[in-house]
DNA sequence: TCACACCTGTGTCAAAAGTCACAAAATTAG
DNA sequence: CTAATTTTGTGACTTTTGACACAGGTGTGA
């Protein structure tokens, strides 16, 4: 762990809530970095969530196992982006999920209960919380909607137009699950 | 229009979040009550969403429509519970959705710009609306998992489990598509 | 209470996706 | 650089789901 001046973070936070330099550096004074390699877990099914995780750089993929203990993956988080076990930090339970991640990653780590103590400090910050929060929701509701409105290959053509990014650096066996279809369903939709 | 004291509304939010008498009687201070009866849209595809909603008593469907024009149900919501069109109301833009009425059923209004003012004014509501919105993606996460995770009649088997009193209260037809499969196939999973 | 609209169940068939098996290609580790 | 491992592509077959058609049931409003 170390800590260094990120301006790809402060960017991010920017973009996400109004804030005055004063109320930054308090976000940003207690939070740590972490540096995970290709394939290391963020976190572990039965562990507690504490952290909200920033992704600096490299790339996350949050998952768990269906009944017949296959992998299904539920989220992936690239540059430049938030994520958490929510269910977890919210309600101090164990996860439910893994957190992996896909490449060689840089993560800075803010702490649940520092957070709280600062939202009780600051308004900005907790307007930040709170539009962070709407950002991951409108996102989340987007995913899910698209699981009603679509095929599957319709799934794929979506993020082909929305997130080419994403599938560069996501390896179609992984890819599947997200878009819950077969590994060998996605290998033929690709194809075209 | 009208204001009455409701009980349900108070017990909803001091369970949402901690409360002084003081702040929640700022948060109430403004909201509006509405009844809709059943059938008639609370808000409609191009409108903008300019509320939380509260429904106290009735049900509530948000639906939209797929590429055929039929209509795709997300979201329902009944008794004591939250709702919005988030997108809407957090970018300002036209609603996707439309929000109509299951039942006859009574609604209490959040308006979008005395919430962010009351969220300056309180951290005890700023909290409260932060906590609704965790609520909401938390619910929103299981959901969307309930997809990637789970078969058509697991879906539906969760719903018998988890959610029995829901499945009085809305129609096969419109269950069908929020479980994004076709009417008969939901009809044929029911028989047994 | 009667007519009409809407909702639900079901049979038949077609289309889509899953499963299994295995080969080819790509990636990784030593 | 090479062997081992992992990932991807594909064919054959099975299972699941969707689409269409239509009958019977339920509810609603005039």
């Amino acid at each position: 762990m170390e800590k260094t001046f990120s301006l790809s973070l402060e960017n991010k936070i920017r973009s996400i809530a109004a804030i005055s330099q004063e109320s930054l550096s308090m976000l940003v004074q207690e939070i740590q970095l972490m540096h995970i390699s290709k394939n290391e877990m963020l976190l572990t099914e039965g562990q507690f969530c504490k952290h909200v995780y920033f992704v600096e750089k490299g790339g996350i993929r949050t998952f768990m196992h269906n009944n017949d203990m296959k992998e299904i993956n539920v989220n992936f988080t690239f540059d430049n982006s938030f994520t958490t076990e929510l269910k977890s930090l919210r309600t101090s339970t164990p996860s439910a999920f893994f957190m992996q991640a896909l490449e060689d990653t840089t993560v800075w780590l803010f702490e649940k209960d520092v957070l709280l103590a600062l939202y009780a400090q600051s308004h900005e910050i907790s307007n930040f919380g709170r539009s962070l929060l709407e950002q991951l929701l409108m996102e989340q509701e987007e995913h899910a909607n698209m699981f009603k409105l679509q095929t599957p290959a319709e799934r794929y053509q979506y993020l082909y137009d929305h997130q080419p990014a994403m599938l560069q650096r996501i390896s179609l066996t992984h890819l599947a699950s997200y878009l819950g279809i077969s590994r060998e369903t996605l290998s033929r939709i690709r194809r075209h």
